[in-house]
DNA sequence: CTGTTAGCGCGTTCAC
DNA sequence: GTGAACGCGCTAACAG
């Protein structure tokens, strides 16, 4: 089988010298017309393609960018990815895709190869929460490769940053909830398993050591209660394992208190999918008997008997801008760190709702 | 910002020769044991990491492969790529992502890419119909890179396969339908807009002459019809666009027939939410007055109310089988093309009535 | 066991 | 305008 064909091989066929062949080819310097077409016909005939490889070793570009995430099957990874990919490709670049799973070895190892294959820029969700990236991202420091966090900030490191409103947002949204009349108001997920607050204060401490999305987003919460004066049960915030599984049990127990929620807020798909799972199971109806706001508009909200509310983050956005920033930071050098926040939205369906008459006790 | 150390720098800072620095950070060929500790400490030191592009270059093989998919943040191929990024991960393979969303000029750059790249493979779902193939997949085939095709077949190729039992799947759902006394079932999607089939032997033909999942789909279904004698009523079938909007009209115009179909099934997830959205715009509701199976089991499905019948594909093992395939066809060389047919199963649920009792005239 | 040397395919300078 | 020649970082014979 016929090796692929090198420019030389080109050169030799268009009866030119290689430099000629790759000026041509590569689209820079002099080159008369005459010469140029016995080259472009003989690229042509041969099937020359040009080895990026080769360049980039030569060049010291790839013209590739990494781009690290939890999990591509995730639909929110998956959107993000199609916003940076879309940028990257736009512009000439491929994508060099990892999937971590949350897990701290595949990240590194993950990086690492991105980094061995210099790779231009990386595009990093970590899965590392609070501080501690030093030994991830020392490879990418170390060869001076630049880093854009995705959607999970990182406290200590000076990187670009994309990521939404989250605390704002969910603050918004349980803060119209409590004004259409609800204060016993479920929250699905707080903090993980690890911390088991039993006080407010401890929960709040909690949710701050967790810089993740979902610190912020049960901070959100907090504020708003405590805006409105609502005191908060701390009974009615789920902990631990954040699995379909876990929140139907834990949804269970809070859809047969005596005095139940009349609200749940889910603050990702999961979170909600489960809390659906229990409403029904508990014979209850949406929104009579339980109001619901969730996160992360999907196509089936829409579609959902009834309509969900929920809050809708630019997803795809999210990932676009950190190309954006990326490639900027890849071909204009250093300047000091820039933070990207993108606002969330809610889009209004009939999953809640208002019960203010209801309080006439 | 100093460069990134090369190797002979780790080796000059080891005080021993390029080539037995590049033997033990290979790990080829013999090297003292005292040699080999210097070589790695200085590596350590320096921060050395391995240039795979320059590895490449000179061994003439990446370790890494293309996949081009038609969209990531469709969930299902966010799934398909995660099984084959899963398995090529662990054989140290990287993944280079390309999406086409369905257009040719896409497609045929994003294969040039991965070619220029020099993946030691590609995994292709290719948007083209029928034949024609050989465009796109020419600077493929002039380097000799393997090709697997990804859930839709390529009738002319010779090419590694991986696909479901579109047909027979469909065809065993619709039966069960008809055994539970529907007769009159609609179908969301047929053909698209350009065939325009007026009767049952266009739509047959228009159905093999599209070669892809869907024409497979609709096969099965008329196949269901055949075998158990219920007569084609064309105006059950969705035709045009194939878009959530599309459907609900398309719907729309089938519920509200004097004889309005009793069942309907959907073969992808929008003609799924576009179904959902119009019955119960109609104010039908679901099973009672319209029973549903939809394609393609996805998380939410199992959370409906009612809870959704579907047809559930072993999406993440499609794509892990297809890069087992690449890999095989990487390592091990040629051989007769393979074709691995996964199989679905049906995951029962409630929105399907049995109304055999109703047919009582 | 080790160092020298010749490629791999391509970009690019520098005389002609 | 053009070609010869060197370098990019690494692998892999090949002698010693």
């Amino acid at each position: 089988m016929r090796r692929t064909p090198t420019i030389s091989e080109v050169a030799k066929a268009a009866g030119v010298g290689r430099a000629t062949a790759a000026r041509t080819l590569g689209g820079y310097g002099y080159v008369s017309a005459d010469a140029r077409d016995r080259v472009l016909t003989a690229a042509q005939k041969l099937g020359y393609r040009p080895n990026r490889l080769a360049q980039s070793v030569s060049t010291g570009s790839s013209r590739t960018i990494g781009v690290v995430v939890a999990d591509v099957s995730n639909p929110f990874f998956g959107d993000a990815v199609r916003g940076a990919s879309e940028l990257a490709t736009a512009k000439g670049y491929g994508i060099l895709l990892m999937s971590t799973y949350e897990d701290v070895e595949n990240e590194t190892s993950a990086v690492n190869l991105l980094v061995d294959n210099r790779v231009d820029g990386i595009i990093l969700s970590s899965s590392i929460r609070g501080t501690g990236h030093g030994d991830i991202l020392r490879s990418a420091r170390d060869q001076s490769i630049p880093v854009v966090l995705l959607d999970r900030q990182i406290s200590d490191a000076e990187l670009d940053t994309v990521i939404i409103n989250n605390r704002e947002s969910v603050r918004q949204a349980v803060t119209s909830l409590i004004s259409l009349g609800h204060s016993r108001i479920g929250f699905v997920w707080g903090p993980p398993n690890e911390y088991r607050p039993r006080w407010q204060s401890e929960l709040s401490e909690a949710a701050q050591n967790d810089l993740w999305t979902d610190g912020e987003r049960m901070m959100g919460y907090l504020d708003a209660l405590a805006d409105s004066g609502v005191e908060l049960d701390i009974d009615l915030v789920s902990m631990g394992e954040k699995t379909e599984h876990h929140v139907r049990e834990d949804l269970g127990r809070m859809l047969s208190m005596k005095k139940r929620p009349t609200a749940i807020f889910c603050t990702e798909t999961e979170a909600l999918t489960g809390t659906l799972a229990a409403i029904r199971s508990a014979g209850l109806r949406i929104p009579e008997d339980v109001s619901v706001i969730g996160f992360d508009d999907s196509s089936w909200a829409a579609v959902y008997d009834p309509p969900l509310t929920m809050i809708k983050q630019p997803t795809r956005e999210l990932g676009a801008e950190a190309c954006r920033l990326l490639l900027d930071r890849v071909e204009n050098g250093i300047g000091p760190a820039h933070v990207s926040v993108l606002e969330t939205s809610v889009v209004t369906r009939e999953s809640v709702l208002d019960i203010s008459d209801r309080n006439s006790d």
